[in-house]
DNA sequence: TATGATTTGTGCGTATGTATT
DNA sequence: TAATACATACGCACAAATCAT
């Protein structure tokens, strides 16, 4: 795997969140399904473990997904639609 | 969420030490019972990790606080009343 | 029942750079 | 100049919840 080619002025934590978001928009991660842990974010982009935590928190926060301790984190659904 | 209205010619970490050390004497945080984390002083007064830490620190250093690591920073229970 | 692997939660220590006072 | 604070980032240890064996 190669290294990141990290954007200059970027904030890694903004960039990974932004990237796990275009995957869910694309359905590489569906909805309920787990997004990649803190460890496997650290492998992908070769960041610290703070950093790919604040990248998952940002998620959570914009309720892009939500997290069960001993789990891992998980994409919303989005809201039900009206017929 | 307001922004906190900080008090003018405050050091931000002896505010919030003074917050909790408060809460603490009102009840809001029993003996042996977590204080806030690092993490939601940083969200609850918009400082940075390290402003929050010194707070904490503060009550550990006078005693109104003691930490378990990897699990928090608790209420240091009153001394026990002799009868 | 129990053990280990995985994952998140919390904390500790440190570093760099910028801005304000 | 110095102290304070902010923002970002690195790396580690230990605790707790969950799941698989």
């Amino acid at each position: 795997m190669d290294e990141i080619n990290w954007p200059p002025n970027v904030i890694k934590a903004n960039y990974i969140a932004e990237t796990i978001r275009q995957r869910i928009a694309d359905g590489t991660y569906p909805p309920d399904t787990p997004v990649p842990s803190e460890h496997a974010l650290v492998q992908e982009f070769g960041v610290a473990r703070g950093t790919a935590r604040k990248a998952l928190r940002r998620l959570v926060d914009a309720g892009d997904a939500y997290v069960v301790r001993g789990l891992g984190t998980f994409v919303t659904p989005p809201p039900a639609e009206k017929s």
